[in-house]
DNA sequence: CGGCATCCATTTTGATACTG
DNA sequence: CAGTATCAAAATGGATGCCG
């Protein structure tokens, strides 16, 4: 057959999370289906570099292992797609987690060459929500960064966001990658994003307490 | 040379935290030293199946990455050790929510020939912690499990662990792997545990609510 | 075209032998 | 003990072919 599933052989909850989630690109797979189901070819395209073979062996690993599951869109559009199950869905406060640690990695600089999506960014920014700062704020933000629009809703000292318009945001952002990526690390100031244009919604308090709420360059 | 250092080649955080963290073995090599510095010895024997040349090769790359240094312990035992930075210490957060995704895999058995390590288990109980459990209780537990030991000690809401001896603990918990397990899974009751004498210091209300507090059922 | 299966060159890993 | 060297086996990347 295809995978042999070299295990860790290990009693350990972490060594047994490895055997399911340590194998190339399975983490990834799981960042893109946390913004709702995917079709193959839409993995394939945010996954540059992992050959339709891989992929579908991983996607068939990972429904054995009950973390996606294969399903129809409903008219319009009849399209099979890969869904993350409830046990998959899961592993959003790892992931967070994870991402949390690699913000500082990003160094404020893109290599060149480099793939980028803005919703890998936009959950960066999520991943470092900060719940003791959201205390009695009730807003809401959306976001459409190089085309892909993301929304996050702050409510009762919780964050939650997805990759849909929010519903009245109070806040609404329109730029590119790069231009999101300065204000979010401090490159830019709020003063000046505002004046560029970039907020259609908002005004500068309102960035400057979002910046507050969710801060990378604390990370 | 060595390794080309397959990279995803995104601007992401959590595809650069993969492209440091996602190889083989790289992340139960943080988990081993989490518990204090090891020697290459010590991890190899750990690490079963790892084969010293991957082992060295793991080490290298981490040292370069800035998760693991090596050191020299002070006379008695001049060892080199290898010691997690302040960044890889950062992993904490990371692999204890990794640990607790990972609990119901152990279903409550071990796999015939798999290995375990008590201190694995005790990670995996701490990753279980409920700080709103612990509101207000100050209190020091020491497990002696299999001939390892470890204390946690719980106090102002935040729990503590490592391996070593607690001060004047309140609990003291003496077993082997298989009874540490069965509590833990709620396969036996701390009654039983009491009368079977795992408990030499402490009593039963003591296990039970420290079993409220770290409860991998739950998870 | 979407969704794979096959083939093959290149890397990574595992196991063991060997050295300071 | 702390690694390095060597080599076979497995996983991956990339191209291509197939089939509804």
């Amino acid at each position: 057959m295809t995978n042999e599933q070299r295990s860790y052989n290990q009693y350990c909850p972490l060594a047994r999370t490895l055997d399911i989630l340590g194998a190339r690109w399975t983490l990834l797979i799981v960042r893109e289906l946390l913004s709702g189901p995917k079709r193959f070819k839409d993995l394939q395209e945010a996954l540059v570099g992992i050959g339709t073979n891989l992929l579908s062996t991983r996607l068939k690993e990972m429904e054995s292992n009950d973390l996606v599951f294969k399903s129809k869109l409903p008219p319009p559009g009849v399209a099979a797609v890969y869904e993350l199950t409830e046990h998959g869905r899961k592993l959003d406060e790892t992931l967070l987690s994870m991402m949390r640690w690699g913000i500082p990695l990003l160094e404020k600089a893109k290599k060149a060459n480099e793939h980028v999506r803005p919703h890998w960014l936009l959950y960066g920014m999520l991943s470092t929500f900060n719940p003791s700062l959201a205390q009695g704020i009730s807003e809401t933000y959306e976001f459409n960064v190089g085309g892909e629009v993301f929304h996050m809703r702050i409510h009762e000292g919780q964050v939650t966001g997805d990759m849909s318009k929010g519903h009245n945001p109070d806040l609404i952002w329109v730029s590119d990658s790069e231009h999101f990526m300065a204000l979010a690390f401090g490159l830019t100031t709020p003063q000046k994003a505002f004046e560029d244009g970039a907020v259609k919604t908002g005004n500068v308090e309102m960035i400057e307490r979002m910046l507050r709420i969710f801060d990378p360059v604390q990370c």
